[in-house]
Order: structure tokens, then sequence, then C-alpha cells
DNA sequence: TGCAGTGTTGCTTC
DNA sequence: CGAAGCAACACTGC
């Protein structure tokens, strides 16, 4: 998402959406219909663009001539294959081909459904082979007092040890689905959850009641270092996620575990084992992630 | 060929 | 009521 939102602001800051295009308006939840987001979106510049859990949010403005339709925010939830690329394409046949050479042409970049026309001839696109992917177009103080109620935000400064320590607090259950719950704390997904864990020498399975506090500052520590690593590298592209320009992310150097069951394990040289903790694979190494 | 599995989340069911 | 199951969907690999 780090990545998403920095390639974002690099292209499309200040930019109008001119038009929008769907073969899939089930994308659009809110309003409930299409065309009353398309009617809603033209012309309204894009102000600002942030992130809140998983969530990519333009907040609008309508412009030196359009005052009255301020006060609006486009939010884009990616899901499991969705991802946002910026270009320049054309419509061929109903499917929409990269007017330049290059990593736009790659495959994994070409599921687009959601199409935004951008002014100065830009283009901003959704590609979602599963098309689980979702945009809304909010109020912007309802839209904040709505992400209010997700847990904070590992990579801000005011994510202490003590507030970490606080949400956890009460929390019961297998500790690598605690993370996972955007309500706990905010943007960490099954990849980084792996990750944390390994370097925190935690078992995934581990009653998140049962930590001690030398477990819990580890975890803690894990979790900020595991989600700048990734920012900084620009996300992991093993499988569907590009950056806007549709290139990969280099998250993939420093995956340690995710994925990678049956390898050895680089700490310890243990075999990394699988398993399902809540519907979800989990990665991880039995001889050095202790329960 | 068939089926489990896939970076998510929210609704339904028990 | 809280936790587990499942659905949304397309595609891949065993």
């Amino acid at each position: 998402m780090e990545t998403t939102i920095k390639g974002l602001q690099k292209k499309v800051l200040n930019r109008a959406f001119v038009d929008v295009w769907t073969d899939w308006k089930k994308t659009i939840k809110k309003p409930k219909s299409f065309e009353e987001f398309r009617k809603e979106i033209k012309n309204k510049k894009i102000k600002r663009i942030w992130r809140r859990a998983k969530n990519v949010i333009f907040d609008l403005s309508g412009g030196p001539a359009l005052n009255r339709t301020e006060g609006y925010s486009l939010l884009v939830h990616q899901k499991m294959t969705g991802h946002l690329l910026v270009g320049k394409w054309e419509l061929k046949n109903d499917k929409w081909k990269p007017v330049e050479k290059g990593p736009l042409e790659e495959k994994i970049n070409l599921y687009i459904h959601l199409m935004f026309y951008l002014s100065g001839g830009l283009m901003m696109a959704l590609s979602d082979m599963r098309i689980f992917a979702k945009v809304e177009l909010w109020k912007t103080d309802e839209l904040k007092k709505e992400l209010e109620k997700l847990g904070p935000e590992p990579l801000e400064k005011n994510f202490t040890f003590g507030k970490f320590r606080k949400v956890l607090r009460g929390k019961k259950g297998k500790v690598k689905q605690v993370l996972m719950d955007q309500n706990v704390i905010a943007g960490i997904g099954n990849i980084y959850s792996s990750e944390a864990l390994w370097h925190a020498k935690t078992h995934p399975e581990k009653n998140v009641a049962d930590l001690n506090d030398k477990e819990l500052k580890s975890l803690y520590n894990a979790i900020k270092k595991v989600l700048e690593l990734g920012a900084e590298s620009g996300g992991e592209s093993f499988s569907d996620y590009r950056k806007p320009d549709g290139t990969k992310g280099d998250f993939d150097k420093e995956r340690k575990v995710y994925r990678r069951e049956g390898q050895k394990c680089s700490r310890c040289g243990g075999k990394i084992k699988r398993l399902k903790v809540g519907q979800r694979s989990a990665f991880y190494c039995p001889a050095c992630q202790k329960l």
C-alpha cells in the first residue's frame, strides 16, 4: 500500500477525473449505481492521496470553479489481486492495451476492469484478476469517522510499544490471527504477519494472551521492521502485486518464510512448515519459532 | 482432469 | 455472542 501511495502521488496528484469506464459495475459499492458514481466523480480533482489500513484514499475537490462539490473521498481496496496502475491505454475489442511498450504489457497488468480518465491525457487503471477489489465514494468526514474504528497504524510515530501492548491487552486467540485483525492493528496481512512472527521467533499459533513483555517487545520491533522493509523495497511481487508503473517490488529478497514450505530457515537451518491458522496458510520455522 | 490453494474481508451459520 | 465457515472470482500447479 505504501508503495502504491508513493507511486500515485508522483503521477496523479492535482489531476481531475475526466470520466470513468468499467466492465464490472459490481466493483463500485458506493454509491450503488455506477452512473451515479460516474456523475459524482467527474471534474473532481485529486488533492491528497493517503492510506489507512489497506485502503487507498483520494481526497477530492471540485477545483476553483466547482467549490460546492468539495468534501468527497474516493476509497480503493485492492483486496487479493487488485492493483492501481498509471499510464496510457487504448480500448481494443473491449480490452485495454497499453499504448507504449513496457511493464504494463505484462499479463498481470491487463486484467483492467475499471479505468479512470484523468486530466492531461493520463489514465489510472485498476487491474484485478479476481475482481474482488472495491471502490467507494464517501463524504470525507463520514469516511474518517468510519476509519476511526480501525486499529492503529504501525508505521506511524505514535505507534509506541505501550500502544501495541494496550491494543493486544485482553485479546485472545492465535497471535497470527490477532495481528491480521484490522480492528486491532491496521495494515498487516498474510505475508507480513508470517514474516514478522519469524523475525520475532514466535510461533503463529501462540496464544496472544500468553506473550510476555519480552516477547511482545520483539514482536513489536519485528512488525515495524518488516513493514518498513516492505515499504522501502517496494512491496512483494512474487504474485500479482505491481507498482503503479507496472514494475515489481523487491521485497522478495527479504522474504524469509512466506511460501517457503520445505526450504531451509535462513536463521537456524530448520525446515519451514505450513499450517492453517484461521483458514489462512501460516509459514514458519518450527525449530526457531517458539510456541 | 479436478481440486486445493491464492497478498482480503464481510456476511452467514453454528 | 463469538468464532468458524463460506462466498465473492479467475487462475495455477500438483
